[in-house]
DNA sequence: CTGAAAGCGCTTACAG
DNA sequence: CTGAAAGCGCTTACAG
């Protein structure tokens, strides 16, 4: 019994006999023999595990996500871990040579502020990535976003169809200038209109960074009737801070934000938002993986997925 | 040049000289080398990498805990994973199969129900392992948990204390008894008092399970004027669930919940809860990790986290 | 259908 | 201070 056969039983390869199978397989069960997955993706440069890796845990538009993208990715029997980088593009560095050290056979990545170069490196490793929500054009990387230009237009059509007029917008501080397309769609459907957006304001991605933004948007431009938020969560901040000021949402100032997080809905007033749908990004996210570790080219088409205005109850 | 100087190099270790020492620094930078952890791994048995495996990422109160734990274990240099079992000890299974043979320096599990053998099994593999939330004797598993019996006792005091008499309970249907130590609290609290406590009900810990619980606890019990919910989420779905029927929280019912994550300060009415401190958790958790991992031994003294009944407008 | 040999890329004693 | 050999636990051609 050597260990080429135990290793054709165990990868249930053709061509070997029954009894000879039976036999390893009784021995596998007693000894409680588990193969070293260590030493098999060490030859064959394969680990049957995928990462996710996301910018920030805490926002919940990720953990539904990471669990769709779970449920996708064990469909082909592999596993999938996933990590964070704070947004900090040394420590997306840290957690991108683990995953790649350890032959992952590919990765879904939110990337980190000013780390398109990084990717390029771990592309050229032999590292499988697909990036979400942005465009890097290099072999080995697939690029799925959202159609976020879009997605701006709709929220402030809506708003500007409600009446409103003095339309503020509260970014993120960690978009890279390239990565703004909220804030290009914010502007383009002012442009449209023949008419103008009020001011922009960056803050952290997070409520705290929305109640933030807000007290500095509305000393900024203190009339302001409506503001478009880069996520819920921020939104969802804004909310706030606008309520403790003593003004109400959506009498006095309406908010418009992205993603449509559960929380959203529970939230009063509940949330309007543009839908990033979340299904539609993890079945095509996985798709793009899935091509890569199936097939053996290098190339593949950006995807754009489509948005939706779900209006509620805050504007 | 031999590959014994090159890992002495790239492990700084003593014993080499300085001119050697630039040298193969010099090469490695020219040929952009980066070592193969998993060849080091598969002799070393240790990877630099920690896993933590979470029930549901869902469940707002594991995304923070999960930074919370990468930062502390970033400070040893170790890289940490996240993964998700759903709950399901199959499921668990395969995760911790493959953390097991990427050879993790150790886990922390919040363990699937009736999985407590199968962690045992891991463990005598010589996986280290960290639990959470119960309690298994074996060595190489360490034992890390909050006081919920205090904490359900706080809860019900509290309720008590502001006149509540017929107070259900809205537990989670994912504890297997030995883990419903929350419940025996809730017992507990109203056997000291002298007093009856109403009806238990379980459900999924999460908002649709809140909702659903509710209303197979309103209907056992019509005239139920207080709830003490498994965790903030049911808790949330309980307030929901309650002002759908047209009552008014916490005027006609009062609502208690568990964990205290971002989202009860937000939610309106804003929830008072037991707070189950989650950096005191991360601190916990990887000093047990870290004492089986730098340490020889693998027994380690279970530890029992205090809580804390945080007062807001639910209750 | 099955085995003996070589090798994945490192580290671990052991010499020199 | 540095090198040649063995080995971690598998898989990959290659014989038989």
């Amino acid at each position: 019994m050597s260990a080429r056969t135990v290793s054709r039983v165990v990868n249930n390869e053709y061509g070997v006999a029954e009894a000879t199978r039976k036999q390893v397989l009784e021995a596998i069960e007693e000894l409680g023999y588990r193969p070293n997955l260590l030493a098999r993706a060490l030859i064959t440069k394969r680990s049957g595990t995928v990462g996710l890796v996301g910018g920030d845990m805490t926002d919940p538009y990720f953990p539904a996500l990471a669990e769709a993208v779970h449920h996708r990715v064990s469909e082909s029997g592999r596993t999938t871990f996933f990590a964070c980088t704070g947004n900090d593009p040394h420590r997306q560095d840290m957690v991108l040579r683990s995953l790649w050290s350890y032959a992952v056979d590919g990765v879904i990545v939110f990337p980190a502020p000013d780390s398109i170069d990084q990717l390029r490196g771990y592309a050229r490793l032999g590292l499988r990535i697909v990036v979400v929500d942005d465009v890097v054009d290099a072999p080995g990387i697939a690029c799925v976003r959202f159609d976020l230009v879009t997605g701006a237009r709709l929220g402030v059509r809506h708003l500007l169809d409600s009446g409103r007029r003095r339309v503020g917008m509260l970014a993120s501080e960690l978009s890279p200038p390239r990565r703004r397309r909220r804030e290009s769609g914010f502007r383009a459907a002012f442009d449209d209109a023949g008419l103008d957006h009020g001011a922009i304001v960056r803050a952290p991605p997070t409520v705290q960074g929305g109640e933030a933004g807000i007290d500095r948007l509305l000393d900024l431009q203190p009339d302001l009737d409506a503001i478009l938020a880069y996520n819920d969560v921020m939104a969802i901040g804004a909310v706030r801070a606008v309520e403790a000021r003593g003004r109400r949402v959506p009498d006095d100032i309406a908010v418009v934000g992205f993603d449509d997080v559960e929380l959203s809905a529970y939230v009063r007033p509940a949330l309007t938002t543009i839908r990033l749908d979340r299904s539609l990004l993890s079945i095509e996210v996985t798709r793009a993986l899935h091509s890569f570790i199936d097939a053996p080219g290098d190339r593949f088409d950006p995807v754009v997925l489509p948005v939706e205005l779900v209006v509620r109850q805050s504007a």
